[in-house]
DNA sequence: TGAGTTACTGACCGTTCGGTCAGTTGACTG
DNA sequence: CAGTCAACTGACCGAACGGTCAGTAACTCA
């Protein structure tokens, strides 16, 4: 503790930054495109134009940058579909909003959701990778819907069905859709699959 | 071209089946647990209480056995879907038998789904284990709602929605149920989960 | 009983791959 | 220009694992 900690950002921690996401950027395309296992450190250090020990400067092991990929993503997701989802006043709106904004970002982002939902489907099996706090967001996602159908509700906008119940549908309901655009399954514009997915998930849930 | 071929099966045919049932119990019970990439043979053979050489016996490679045990299981469960969804009349009671028959069947065939699940996952990074004929078992189970939704809206019980498109919601929201229950989201009956579902989705889908 | 046959075994092989580290590069300094 | 040091490299290591096959056990039948 000899000098002062230094308010300007050094070279280093610019270089460094750089790096990290260079590596994380090159580490989703090839993820995305071979999942986890299939998918070589040699791969990703190739894709970043760097030699294999440099990415080991940067991240612990492959997991990590695995993870780190995936939880970049997450929390811009998460965040986005946040700020969207309480942008709004109705219910409509709300659902509106949440349909919408995983769709768009999944246009934008497809390399980070197919590591994603990939991930989301490996849950079943190995109980998602451990700790990445990775069941939560999902989670969390889901009360978003669950606050606003509460709420929505008390104002009589919706029909008495458990709330949470109802945000697991239309999550699900979201999902899907998302997966079939990435497989390529869907060929519609956004705007329409919004307007069909939220008409339906209204008449299911509205008190007429 | 000697001698007649047999009409009884022979012992060593009941072996072989026997074997190979045995086999592809305890290869789905490993697969279920760690996933493709994360069983190994060894752990295989040591389940079915065989050595490794036996499994190669019977099975030429790890794949096909994974294979194997995902194309039992999903031939048998499209069979079932099928033959409870034709089995009656009106699009809301074969709404509700898609529903209910995925949801039972996937109590009873845990292992199974868990398999199934994690590929449908893994289906948008490496495009579905190739040739596998996995996405078309899928989309017939989709065809198989669309299906009765067509027929359905003819005789004025469904609005006008593209049938497709209402055919991948139920799919997913079935799914989407079915997922909860695997990870242990869920704990209410699966009557009353049916209940829900079909609810949710026929007032969705009705011309009112 | 013993010769022949079939089912099974598990040590072994080759490869792949995550991770390491001794060595190289090149920018900066005095 | 010599010396220092941080960033970077890629050959290398060891473990894991899919797949093989020479050898053994067990069963059949004369």
């Amino acid at each position: 503790m000899i000098s002062e900690t230094p308010q300007r950002r050094t070279k280093r921690d610019v270089l460094a930054e750089f790096r990290h996401a260079e590596i994380l950027a090159a580490a989703r395309g090839v993820f995305a495109e071979k999942g986890f296992a299939g998918a070589s450190v040699d791969e990703i250090a190739q894709a970043a134009g760097v030699a294999k020990g440099t990415i080991y400067l940067y991240y612990p092991s492959k997991r990590d940058i695995y993870l780190a990929a995936l939880r970049e993503g997450l929390s811009a997701l998460a965040a986005k579909t946040q700020e969207k989802v309480w942008g709004v006043e109705s219910l409509h709106d709300k659902i509106r909003a949440y349909v919408e904004t995983k769709l768009r970002y999944c246009d934008e982002h497809r390399d980070f959701f197919k590591i994603y939902f990939a991930e989301l489907g490996n849950m079943v099996t190995q109980h998602a990778t451990p700790d990445s706090g990775f069941e939560k967001v999902f989670l969390d996602q889901v009360a978003l819907l669950e606050d606003a159908i509460c709420q929505g509700r008390s104002l009589g906008d919706a029909r008495d069905l458990p709330a949470r119940y109802v945000a697991f549908a239309i999550a699900n309901l979201t999902r899907g859709a998302v997966t079939q655009r990435l497989v390529g399954w869907t060929e519609g514009s956004i705007e329409r699959e919004v307007e069909l997915l939220v008409d339906l998930a209204w008449k299911g849930i509205s008190s007429q």
